[in-house]
Parts: C-alpha cells; sequence; structure tokens
DNA sequence: GCGGCTTTGGTGACTAAGTCACCGACGGGT
DNA sequence: ACCCGTCGGTGACTTAGTCACCAAAGCCGC
C-alpha cells in the first residue's frame, strides 16, 4: 500500500531478524503496513486494545507508567531496530495496556496485524527467536529498572539520565518537572539536585533547558554506581 | 519416566491449558519430567543456564535479584498452576538469569525440553497464547512493583506483605532481615515499623517471628494505597 | 554447664529523599 | 500593559536509609 521502494528492505534494519527465512521476510514486508506519526502521540494506553505488533523502524517511543496516586515514572524507551513488546504482549494476550507508549520524535515504524504475527511465530523458528528475546531483554531490563530505583542515591540517577538524554548534544531541552518524572521522583528534588550540580560547576541551568558544562564530572558520578 | 498415575493429567491444573489440543497435549505429558525438589533449593539463578521450561504443580518459587551493591530484593512469586516465565526467557533468548529463582516450600514441577518448549510453541496455537500470556502478565505485574517501590509509603508495603505472606495463618515465621529483603529496604527500617505496630497493637513480636493480632488494622493501612 | 560464636533485634545520630505550602519570575496571548 | 499558566526556588517538616554500635537469644563444642 505504502510505497514498496520504501518498504522491501525495513527487515534489515532489525539485526534480530537477520537470519529470516525467505518466505517469512516475505510475508512480513508485504502483510505489514509502514506508519508515520508525529512527535508526541499516543502510540498505545490503557483502555486501547491492540491490534497490531509494531517493528520501530525511526524514532524513539517512551513507555511510562501513570500509577493510581495520580505519579508517573518512566520505565524505558523503544529505538529503531527494536520492536515493542509491550504490544505484542497485549496482542497475543493478557489484559490492557497497564503503560502508555508515546513517540519522543517522530516515529515510523512497521505494523504487522494480530493474525500474521501469530502466523509467523508459528512458522518461522528465527522469527519465534526474534520475540522471545525481545521479551527477555525486557524483563531483565525492568529488573534493572527496579534495582535502580530501590538502591541508588538521585543524584547517581539524575546524573545518569542527563547523560542519557543528552546523547551527545550538552544542551537539554527538558524542564525540572519532565526529569522528576523520568526517575520517579518530586520535582523539588529535582531541582535541589540541579542547584548543586550547578553550584559544582558541573551544568548550567535556563528555564527549560540544562547545559551540561562538566560532562566528566556527571560521568564520574553516574558510574560510582557500578563500582559502589 | 515417572509414575504414569501422577504425570497423566498435571496439564489439567493449568487454567491457561485447558484448551490445549489432544496431540499437543499427548507431547507435553510423554516428553515432560516430573521433578521435585526440597524447600531452599535454587531453581535457577546467574551463571546457570536454562534448559527446561518449568511448569509449577505445588509449592511456591520465590524470584529475587541480587544487586551489583550487594543487596536484595524480591520480585515475585510464582504459584502452583503458573509457568516460570523467566526460564522460558532464558530457554529462547537473551542472556543469562539476571535473577534467581528458590523454592520457598517443597516443589513439584514438569519440566519440558528446549525443543520440545520450542516445537510446541510452533505448533498450538493455544500453548502460545499461553505462554504469551505469561510474558505479559509478568510485564504489567513488574509495573505495579515498580510503582510501589517507587510512591507507596513503607508502613503501607509493609502491612501488605504481612498479610499477603500470612496467607490466613496468623504466625508468620519470618526475621526482619528477611522482611527487609521483601521490600528491598534496610533492616532497621522494618524494626521501626514493626515496633510502632506492635504498639499499635496490631501485631505481637518474637525472635524469629510476628504474631498477627489485628489484621483489620493492618487491612485498612493496606488499602490506604487504593484510595490515596 | 560454660565460654565463645552467630543470629537476631534495638538504638541514637545523622544524611538523603519526599511532602507541603507558598512565592516570584518568565513568557505568551490579547 | 495586563493576565495567567508554566516554571523554578525555598523553608519547614516528615519519612526513609545509613552507620556504628550494643545486647539478648540460641547454638555448639567441650
Amino acid at each position: 500500500m505504502t510505497a514498496e521502494s520504501e518498504s522491501r528492505d525495513w527487515v534489515d534494519q532489525f539485526p534480530g531478524l537477520s537470519q529470516l527465512e525467505t518466505p517469512a521476510r516475505q510475508v512480513l514486508l508485504q502483510r505489514s503496513t509502514l506508519i508515520d506519526v508525529p512527535a508526541g502521540t499516543v502510540l498505545f494506553g490503557p483502555g486501547k486494545t491492540a491490534e497490531h505488533m509494531l517493528f520501530l523502524l525511526e524514532g524513539t517511543v517512551r513507555v511510562q507508567h501513570l500509577s493510581d496516586s495520580g505519579r508517573e515514572i518512566v520505565l524505558y524507551r523503544v529505538g529503531g531496530g527494536e520492536s515493542c513488546v509491550l504490544t505484542t504482549a497485549c496482542l497475543m494476550g493478557y489484559a490492557e495496556y497497564s503503560a502508555e507508549g508515546i513517540a519522543e520524535t517522530e516515529v515510523r515504524a512497521a505494523a504487522v496485524p494480530r493474525l500474521v504475527f501469530d502466523d509467523l511465530v508459528a512458522q518461522s523458528p528465527s522469527f519465534r527467536s526474534f520475540v522471545f528475546t525481545a521479551f527477555s531483554r525486557r524483563i531483565t531490563d525492568l529488573f534493572l529498572v527496579i534495582d535502580e530505583i530501590a538502591f541508588q542515591r538521585m543524584d547517581v540517577r539524575l546524573a545518569q539520565r542527563l547523560l542519557e538524554i543528552s546523547k551527545g548534544d550538552d544542551r537539554i531541552e527538558t524542564t525540572h518537572q519532565r526529569l522528576a518524572v523520568e526517575l520517579g521522583t518530586a520535582r523539588e528534588v529535582v531541582s535541589r539536585q540541579l542547584q548543586e550540580f550547578q553550584r559544582r560547576g558541573w551544568i548550567r541551568q535556563a528555564r527549560g533547558s540544562v547545559h551540561i558544562q562538566d560532562r566528566e564530572a556527571l560521568l564520574s558520578l553516574a558510574e560510582d554506581a557500578a563500582k559502589a
């Protein structure tokens, strides 16, 4: 349906699908739809049912959980070359989404209908392997998230997030509130930690943005975790 | 291998497998092995590779994570009639166990070899559904664990755990240290909370055990969470 | 039954994190 | 210029986690 020239080899972008058998690859390409959505789109969330499995080609999707008490926390991100296990999970199984997925950037993805997904799992050993690998990676990842929340100091976690979000660029466009949601803490806590970082000359703050001044220092704080 | 009379219908104990096709059921019964292990056995853990998927018939398995910093936290429990997704995950996919599974009671389980598992996933739609349902339930469950750790008060969490562990019986055999691991906190914190509960007459303490005196009170504290 | 050992739990003093209530500063719209 | 919503700062307080101990209870060998 979408331009053939574009859709022909998106499968190559997935390392986990490099050994996909030719017939399975054909099915995947022919029966999937390419979609483009603008940044900010809610791709899935509580109350919505999934009829497609998503393969992310470009952009990132942020998955976060809204608790009963009204507070939020970012659980993980899905990037290009990854599939979103949560859509997979809800596709096959149990209940609805308990978390929402939001496009952080403009996102391009391949949507595979439920029945095609089921068929591929049945037919292709390497597709099965891909799916289960995604699941296990996600679960072990969540274990690490739990660990971090339970045992890591806030200053260390904040330093890690700043570095992670900045991805090379020293200019980060975000608010204290958003950083608080990233870490599942309160805005005031983030504000005070950032002040301390600024006092030490590691960052400079402006309304709605943070500039990293001393990446090394943040890095060494962030890595204290590993050696402790 | 094990007595036919015992192994013939363990599949019936799994609600999720009630609609399993007859041939798949045959395969599952014939090619699985029943195992019995005493309480305390480490069923899986870091460094061990999984060659079997486990279906729990009796007993409970506690899954906990040991962090780099040496601290521990209980992630969840698997009971009779459930399969252990973590063995499944590591069976098919990614890396090693990042958590360990410990038999809390004497445990009886059916072990399904890797190849049989793969075969069943390919052949049986309802087996597929069972597996994916288990995965999605576990993931949404972990979301709730994260939520609880990040946003719930310790007294509420402790009350919940006491009720959960006690399962009807008012006498709980455990140490403060063990309760601390359940909640991923420090022993001192548990000690002080228990003292407060005792001061209010909700529990009575003895070395190595806790007696619940006022279940209602604990329950209403535990449920504050929901209404808050 | 007596010392020594380990396990278990208690305690005070302190630091880190979260909560609450409030304020002021900025920025966009009209 | 004014209003208002967003953003960030702040002090006072509560809750949780950390550190450094200590004491009592069971356990073991002799």
